[in-house]
DNA sequence: GTGACTGCAAATCATTTGCAGTTCG
DNA sequence: CGAACTGCAAATGATTTGCAGTCAC
């Protein structure tokens, strides 16, 4: 794989940012310092990033992609209205990760994802009904 | 929601399977019986039940959309290799889940969705490289 | 030099939607 | 009858891919 400035460029953005942006939300940002980028190359890295474990690509739900660039062993909580994904701190799932990958050994599986759904800060405050910019 | 046949077939298939299938595996088990139906009705009414709570949308990784006739709580371990998705049963995960609950509690979340991952048999066959029918 | 990579545009694939004609209650 | 539903076909949206020109090593 070689180096390219676009390839740093997309990894140094992923990496500072903690919002695990879609494909086109990191071409949006990307597009600010380097105006020619293409959406088509940020795809492509991405994908290849993921493939060589530099990045990871999030299993959500929600038709777009999220991706992370924090490889620690983390789970995340997802917002049903918006889609925003965000960290949960890894500390309260240590005994109960321990668990599951007890019982994978049995199941003889290799990986697991846990998702968590809640809203969101901003979609809290939008009492009911009046939904808007949803998602999936 | 009216009573159509459309939908009756739908339910029924869908529940008469294990496989979590997809929209148009859906349909293409569908048209054996009626062969009239259009792709377009099986999305339409799968969706439809899904918001119902008659079925459930897999939240799976994996581009295509999967389904669940069996509302039961249980996970769901998914084929890395081709997507099948199969049913883990649900005693292992008895007290996993009670305290995934109690740390979403204290997150504010509603609700969660655990996929475990590992080959199903079909695909632990293949031995290395003979890669087919692959999935995402 | 040559293989990896880029921007661009066209292609693909799953899913959704508009429409005009049925069917259910 | 009126609302909910259907089949069909066209539209949408995310992602992928073919191509011809560039860049990294």
């Amino acid at each position: 794989m070689n180096r390219t400035a676009q390839r740093e460029a997309i990894l140094k953005e992923l990496r500072s940012v903690t919002t695990h942006p879609t494909a086109d939300e990191l071409y949006t940002m990307l597009r600010v310092k380097m105006p020619a980028i293409s959406l088509g190359t940020v795809y492509r890295n991405l994908e290849q990033m993921s493939q060589a474990g530099i990045v990871r690509k999030l299993e959500t739900a929600g038709k777009q992609k999220r991706f992370d660039g924090d490889l620690s062993d983390h789970h995340h909580v997802r917002c049903p209205i918006c889609g925003a994904v965000r960290d949960v701190s890894p500390e309260a799932f240590d005994g109960i990760n321990r668990q599951i990958r007890s019982v994978m050994r049995d199941l003889g599986c290799d990986s697991f994802y846990l998702e968590l759904s809640g809203k969101c800060r901003k979609c809290s405050r939008i009492k009911e009904s009046g939904g808007e910019d949803a998602e999936a």
